[in-house]
DNA sequence: TCCCTGCAGTGACCAAAGTCTCTCCCTGCT
DNA sequence: AGCAGGGAGAGACTTTGGTCACTGCAGGGA
């Protein structure tokens, strides 16, 4: 089967950015905009290069994510199909602040930073959307910071957890069941943290008879527990 | 002596939002401001409060700051006359995502959500400065998050010292001399930790002969040996 | 089959961060 | 002079985070 041109109309429409402009608007954009695949892995830009343009994710997933020397991740965010990459490098003309890669095998529109521009200046009311976007990452980008100004790893790897559980989790007569969406190494990096300490932490919640784990496969068995653990320190 | 009416125009002039206005333009927005006055240490806004319009400083400083159940701190900001604040809420329609106070006594201009949406469709170049603007602002959240993942307290308050030696040190015979510009727990607040830290890791610095502490007079002996401190871990 | 590689668990150990408590000192006030 | 309060220095201690080194295990070639 033969790959079709993109369809970025499809795509776009989707997405929060562009979903309300015309069918012909769309067109016009999509008219100028560059297809990009990506092997899983492959990185789409990396930190402190110069910023051409705005990705716009097709299919696949993309994590942001800043490098230590010492080789450590600290993962910024996780984005999917319709979710826009490096809006905002677009548009203050400095460096991208941090590096992006492909978690799977993705498809890519890329639109140049002087096309995007003039269309935002043609199109006011994008713009407007970009902000809005622009607006959930660094309210985003603010709730990483309280987390890791004022939490320990343990209380945001429960976090975590619960969050998974209630996103992913299944129903069954010993708790709620899921498995771990990626390896401890990334769980790590998404938390700010190394490897061992979620090994670590995921055998103390076991151990506690909060969790049971099975490497990746996870059964919370109580979960009004793991939420009391999260309150005030008391 | 009266305080005259805000001279708007001057302010917003200076700052890098509007500048390029023409002082028609600057005018018209100005006649929609509020004017408001804040003493030390008052609150402009509270972390969750649904922002109804944006704040430009006019004269004082403004702290942006997170606050935990335990009371600690963590500084996200600190803006001058020229800067806006909350221009990102403004936009996403979300609530504040961050308290915001006085450090010293401010005067504010105020515009409130919907004529500053408003002036921004009418003028597209401004919504696209206020995006360099958050653009800014979102770089400065990455570094913070990077410093918070990557490095440790010493790191950072040697970091700290090294910017304020640069910028407001003056050179003697015994090194360069500057006064910290806030008590121990603000510089705590800034740097995400406890003011306790912060005395230990200057007596530490101290001890090891790279600084000079008195209370809040700094002496650095030793810039190149601060500044080697920051190099890879080895 | 055997080996290689990547992921996960684990214990020992060390350093950094945070908490608690107390003292001291300065300033301003009564 | 005496007192109250905030800022700062300091000691003792606990917890958390991070490093290192090693083991085990499963899958996938050669």
């Amino acid at each position: 089967m033969t790959t079709p041109r993109i369809d970025l109309s499809q795509v776009l429409a989707k997405g929060p950015l562009l979903a309300d402009l015309s069918p012909n608007e769309l067109q016009l954009l999509a008219a100028r905009t560059v297809r990009k695949l990506f092997v899983s892995g492959e990185l789409l830009f990396s930190e402190g290069e110069p910023c051409n343009g705005l990705h716009i994710i097709a299919r696949g997933k993309v994590r942001i994510f800043k490098t230590s020397v010492n080789g450590r991740e600290q993962v910024l965010a996780v984005n999917g199909p319709g979710d826009t990459v490096a809006e905002l490098p677009v548009f203050d003309g400095g460096p991208y602040p941090a590096s992006a890669s492909a978690t799977e095998a993705a498809e890519i529109a890329f639109i140049s930073r002087r096309d995007f521009h003039a269309y935002c200046l043609e199109h006011p009311e994008v713009a407007l959307k970009v902000l809005a976007q622009v607006g959930a990452r660094l309210r985003r980008l603010v709730g990483i910071i309280e987390e890791l100004s004022f939490t320990t790893i343990r209380q945001r790897l429960i976090a975590l957890l619960i969050k998974l559980a209630q996103s992913q989790g299944t129903k069954s007569d010993r708790g709620i069941e899921f498995q771990l969406p990626s390896t401890h190494q990334e769980l790590a990096s998404q938390l700010g943290t190394v490897r061992e300490l979620i090994s670590r932490n995921l055998m103390r919640l076991q151990a506690e008879g909060l969790l049971e784990v099975d490497a990746r496969h996870i059964v919370v068995r109580d979960l009004k527990g793991l939420t009391a653990q999260l309150e005030p320190a008391s």
